[in-house]
DNA sequence: TTAAAAGTAGACAGAACTGTCTCCTTTTGC
DNA sequence: GCAAAAGGAGACAGTTCTGTCTACTTTTAA
């Protein structure tokens, strides 16, 4: 087996477990049993289990953002970018693994006293990245009012992951794209 | 001590534990010290973990639509009770121990192959009883468009939660009030 | 009053978890 | 070619977790 290739083995077995069970649910053995390294390889690349779970966050990061931006490329006004957004969650929720958004579940296990801070920042980071990417397409879209615009937006998306999670119904991305597009509409007629 | 005070001892050590280390992070020994009770005692009342946290969902769930028929109690017009769920949205989040809800977050535990059946019920019938509650006032207010709006308004409230969650904001139950304001309006003009 | 129910205190078993360590082999890069 | 890095296999320590059990005390209710 290729050297290089045991971090990225490690790495995908714990995409697919924390996915499927929880990141807390998943112990440490389970992961190196699944990719098929050695135990002495996983603690070579990851000093500790919480630096694994901070690669992994970094990586769920990366990826939504990649297919935010690639939805909103297909939009030529900010407008039309921003209600790309939502057919990115279709697509999104409509993946057979799809198990509710990674950053929302991890508020849950590691919101709190005595949470590792690196793993703490991820999601802050995650949140405040996703917000200001909504509030820079606003901003340039309706730039007297997007202040008030971009909290309904990011509730939109919010509302639909959850919902489509709690209920398996993927509609959420199309309905929510609705109301964002009589949102938008009403405070740019303005 | 009073024999029949030591189950609602356990349950509310468990209630504050839970909120603010997540359920699968509280060991039962904690939950014991904690409670001051002997652990004889805990599992004469909940044979098993899963049971207390069985116990304390549906606890939440009772509280949450409490809370919620308090609110619309105060509306006149089904629309207007529909509104005032909001307000309850915002007293939650404005309490100090606010956490998030927690059958979003008990979905990041329990919602897998392997989970406890009973404990899944009480997620699925939480979030379907939600549901049910707004259909109610809805088909009352708008009969013919209900269908449509229920999850409009059910995701403005799972967005408001977790987004009140995750950033701290507690404004966004006033914001998407009126977002839901404004959706009644449309709907209801027809 | 008295038997049953509920409680206290805490040892203990058995499993699971994170992380360390040893010994040895393979691969990589200069 | 060869030293260094990376990897394999797995024993082991130390902790924590759920759940059981013993021995004894207090409360409740008929």
């Amino acid at each position: 087996m290729k050297p290089r290739a045991s971090k990225e083995k490690i790495v995908l077995a714990a995409e697919r477990l924390f996915n499927d069970n929880g990141v807390h649910s998943t112990g440490i053995d389970r992961i190196i049993k699944e990719s098929g390294v050695a135990k002495k390889t996983f603690y070579h690349h990851f000093p500790s289990k919480n630096d694994l779970i901070a690669e992994y966050f970094r990586r769920k990061d990366l990826r939504w953002f990649e297919r935010l931006e690639k939805f909103a490329a297909k939009g030529k006004t900010p407008q039309e970018k921003t209600l790309f957004l939502f057919d990115a969650l279709k697509e999104w929720f409509q993946e057979p693994d799809f198990q509710g958004c990674p950053f929302i579940r991890g508020l849950s296990e590691f919101n709190k006293e005595g949470a590792d801070p690196k793993i703490r920042q991820c999601l802050d980071e995650h949140f405040s990245r996703t917000t200001h990417l909504v509030e820079a397409l606003l901003k340039e879209g309706c730039p007297k009012e997007y202040k008030k615009i971009v909290p309904q937006i990011l509730s939109l998306i919010c509302g639909a992951t959850v919902l489509a999670h709690a209920t398996g119904d993927v509609r959420l991305a199309k309905i929510n794209k609705k109301v964002a597009l009589e949102l938008l509409e009403k405070h740019t007629r303005k």
